[in-house]
RNA sequence: GCGCCCGUAGCUCAGUGGACAGAGCGUUGGCCUCCGGAGCCAAAGGCCGCAGGUUCAAAUCCUGCCGGGCGUACCA
């Protein structure tokens, strides 16, 4: 059993004995400090509030009662809190359950027979992917691993919005590069596309097409706007091969029109009074709702708002049959949820169906002191180019080492150290070095210990405890990382193993100590399990030397 | 102006209302013939932006300020 649960029954049978009721929640957590034990309990406050005695006494009466149990080494009430110290016995089962669950450790079926997709990157198609896409990518990817691994069939959706004014700016914009190159002196729109990507693009194309385009006219831009899409989404895909994202699924805008969902969102939101018009535009009444300002749905030429596009979308989504739908967005897009959750809520929406995962944006600390990127103005680092350069593990694990919702600073300096100072190193590095002590293990004639027979008892050291008691974490830290769209915590735990791990292994000695020897490779295949485990749901590689 | 996010060690950042606030980097001082040194140990370093409030208990919840980011389009 694990720990937290260990405790939490042990304290429910105590809290029964003593004729209390138990309380739906029975609060166990980590003992802040090594003299409060292993594992601690707040219960007593909560009874305290029910039944009027003060938080010590009833800690005190729970202690006597729990004293005798025989997970338990030690049991001691302080203040209102009561303090459990776990015997070696109990740590040690953990290990076993750890290696008898295997793949399924850290797996749970919350979302067996249920679907959740997740929408990121949905970049439009106006230029490669930069360093602020990775971001995005890399969690959204995170995400979907993270709740495939409790059970869910999760979906990676990539929206693809190749209509409007942004594609003929980018089409324009692909133009004049072409016209530069055939010698005419033809500027880039200032509010176009700006950025090197183009010009190769153009040149390209005057070699190709020679003087065939000399002026721009609508049958010039559909060709050079089929022309850019194509030629982007295909960087786009380089890019997304790059850091090994996989999508399932790709949704064109074009496609939700020709399927009639726009006018059928529409008309839904009229029929329920959401939608007025003025100045020969369709408006959603948001203001009402408590929302800043009411955003247009149908332009007066006719045309549908991306918002309008986006509403229809969901509707799509909940037809698609998924239980839960998860949208990553950058922070520009805050306002733009809020419209989309509002009219979800006026279609009837079940709350919660759509949450966004919102995150921060990107800037990179490198030679040049701190910078914002922007694909429009031609200033980015290239995902694709930055992979090359760090790797796909680095840049990947960068991405995901902080909360989404604050900003990140990518230092390129720190992701240049291959050292052990660079936290992917630290952490693969743990793994790499169990993995080659198996290795020596092997040439020795040691044989891999036998789960059944294996005599834990030797594992007695503080920071063998230590190491089984954060492994025992890992299960809570998948299924929190997912609820919360919180991949760092990830990154957090294996990174605490990793740091419990090192000076253990710098420390002690694992071949040749006889009974021993069996017993610490046993943790180690744990260890390293766990490592495994946490660094392919970042996407991250566990290597076996490095 | 209004909306959302952020403010914690020199830097980058963790911290589901609980006990004396943590990590990595950086700094300083030690150690290292041994399974992978791409190390290990230790120290210094903090009015948790400010001020109120709720609570037995606040970095955490509420209110108001201050500072930064993003948005506030008939762009996407």
């Amino acid at each position: 059993m694990r720990l937290e649960d260990l405790v939490r029954a042990s304290v429910a049978e105590a809290v029964t004995a003593r004729g209390w009721t138990v309380p739906a929640e029975i609060p166990v957590d980590r003992a802040a400090r090594p003299e409060h034990g292993d594992l601690t309990t707040r219960v007593a406050f909560h009874l305290s509030r029910e039944f009027g005695a003060p938080p010590a006494e009833i800690a005190a009466r729970l202690a006597s009662e729990l004293a005798a149990h025989p997970p338990f080494a030690k049991v001691e009430p302080v203040g209102g809190f009561v303090n459990f110290t776990l015997r070696p016995e109990a740590v040690h089962d953990v290990l076993r359950k750890i290696l008898a669950d295997g793949e399924a450790y850290g797996r749970g079926d919350e979302g067996r027979g249920k679907a959740v997709q997740v929408e990121f990157v949905s970049s439009n198609p106006t230029g490669p992917l930069t360093i602020g896409h990775l971001r995005q990518a890399a969690l959204g990817d995170v995400v979907a691993e993270l709740y495939s691994r409790l059970g869910w069939r999760s979906i990676r959706e990539y929206y693809l919005n190749d209509e409007g004014r942004q594609m003929d700016l980018l089409a324009r914009s692909l133009w004049a590069r072409y016209r530069q190159a055939c010698g005419d002196d033809q500027p880039v729109p200032a509010d176009g596309y700006h950025g090197e990507y183009l010009a190769a693009l153009g040149e390209e194309l005057a070699r190709a097409w020679g003087d065939r385009y000399p002026g721009w006219d609508e049958s010039t831009r559909a060709v050079f706007r089929e022309e850019a899409v194509a030629r982007v989404m295909a960087m786009i895909h380089e890019d997304l091969d790059a850091i090994g994202v996989r999508f399932d699924v790709w949704t064109r805008e074009g496609d939700l029109h020709r399927r009639g969902l726009v006018q059928e969102a529409l008309g839904e939101l009229q029929r329920r009074g959401a939608v007025y018009e003025k100045d020969g535009a369709l408006w959603l009444a948001s203001t009402k709702h408590g929302l800043s300002r009411d955003p247009v749905l149908i332009r007066s030429d006719g045309t549908p708002t991306y918002t309008m596009v986006d509403i229809a979308y969901h509707l799509e989504k909940r037809e698609r049959g998924f239980d839960l739908v998860i949208d990553v967005q950058g922070a520009d897009h805050v306002d733009e949820q809020q419209q989309v959750l509002l009219a979800l809520k006026i279609l009837g929406f079940p709350g919660g169906f759509l949450r966004y995962c919102l995150h921060q944006f990107v800037t990179v600390k490198g030679e040049e002191g701190i910078q914002r990127m922007s694909t429009r103005a031609g200033r980015f680092l290239r995902l694709k180019d930055l992979v090359v350069e760090v790797g796909r593990d680095v840049a990947r694990y960068f991405m995901v080492r902080r909360k989404p919702q604050s900003h990140l600073v990518f230092d390129l300096a720190l992701a240049r150290n291959t050292s052990m100072e660079n936290p992917v190193y630290y952490v693969q590095y743990a793994h790499t070095r169990i993995a080659s002590l198996f290795r020596e293990a092997e040439r020795e004639g040691i044989a891999p210990p036998d789960l059944r027979t294996v005599d834990l008892s030797p594992l007695t050291d503080p920071c063998e405890l230590a190491l089984i008691k954060e492994l025992d974490r890992f299960p809570d830290v998948v299924r929190i990382a997912a609820h919360e769209f919180a991949p760092h915590l990830l990154c957090e735990h294996v990174e605490s193993v990793s740091g419990l791990f090192h000076p253990y292994y710098a420390r002690v000695r694992v071949l040749g100590q006889g009974p021993v020897t069996a017993a610490r490779l046993t943790l180690l295949a744990a260890v390293r399990h766990v490592l495994a485990e946490g660094l392919t749901i970042l996407g991250v590689s566990a290597p076996e030397e490095m």
